[in-house]
DNA sequence: ATGGCTTGAGTGTCAAGA
């Protein structure tokens, strides 16, 4: 099974690029982020045409995620439970057994700012509720753009990114308690090039020059971790024309039948 | 120098992203 998360920053504006994707990488399942639209403007039909069943928990303008999949999704539920929130981060459906979480966390904008705090918060929260997830759950996988870069490595220049934004302590120590609750991050169980990364500033010709960060992520608990065969960052559809800034990720994970 | 692009909303130009 191919699993795979993409922020798309505007699925109306991506929308070709995606279809692209999915006929040339055929994943089993496909978690957006940034889709930026209500449900009236998700494109369920085009989707579905191309064989790919989709919920969505979208809104004007920001926000807005999707799990895209082959098979029917089952027990679709929208939002944290214990955090009140108008912003639509979180949608959770499970297929072939697993159940799959696709988040678009926070990005925070400044240490100390109230956006900050609100991150903070909701990651605080997205880990209390994951953990009675998990039990309910043992075959689990949280995908999605978490906006945390969890090492140096993770970044182009650490010392310029130190204690900013995307990388500093507290959102590196949120990263870490996701990993205490029994998850792993796909993308480390395998050898991989080194200046990885997942985004690129639209500016200063970043991608170009590789000046990212790893901050979309792939976590699987112990018995998907077990089974995952390979993990890997797919930079093709950054280099085409209007592209997303981010790239997706892929995992492959050997289902036993 | 806190810039640099891109998007959505809306038809001015700004908020937000990371």
């Amino acid at each position: 099974m191919k699993i795979a998360t993409w922020n798309v920053n505007s699925l109306k504006v991506r929308l070709p690029h995606v279809l692209d994707w999915l006929s040339a990488v055929q994943p089993d399942v496909l978690c957006l982020q940034e889709t930026k639209t209500e449900d009236k403007g998700f494109p369920f039909v085009e989707l579905e045409s191309a064989g790919y069943h989709a919920a969505h928990n979208g809104q004007k303008t920001y926000n807005g995620v999707a799990i895209l999949a082959r098979e029917a999704l089952v027990d679709a539920t929208r939002d944290l439970p214990n955090f009140d929130d108008p912003q639509k981060r979180l949608i959770t459906a499970t297929l072939s057994g697993v159940r799959f979480v696709c988040a678009y966390m926070p990005n925070g904008q400044e240490i100390g700012s109230d956006k900050y705090a609100y991150k903070l918060a909701w990651l605080a929260a997205l880990r209390d509720w994951l953990r009675g997830e998990l039990a309910r759950h043992p075959r689990l996988a949280l995908l999605g753009d978490f906006n945390i870069a969890p090492e140096d490595r993770d970044v182009h220049d650490p010392e310029a990114w130190r204690e900013k934004i995307l990388c500093s302590t507290p959102e590196r120590a949120a990263f870490r308690a996701f990993l205490d609750l029994g998850l792993h991050d796909a993308f480390r169980l395998f050898d991989q090039p080194e200046k990885s990364f997942s985004w690129w500033d639209y500016r200063m010709m970043a991608f170009r020059r590789n000046l990212g960060l790893r901050i979309d992520h792939i976590l699987l608990s112990r018995t998907l971790a077990d089974d995952c065969r390979a993990c890997m960052i797919d930079e093709t559809p950054r280099r085409l024309e209007r592209p997303s800034d981010h790239a997706p990720v892929i995992a492959e994970i050997a289902l036993p039948k």
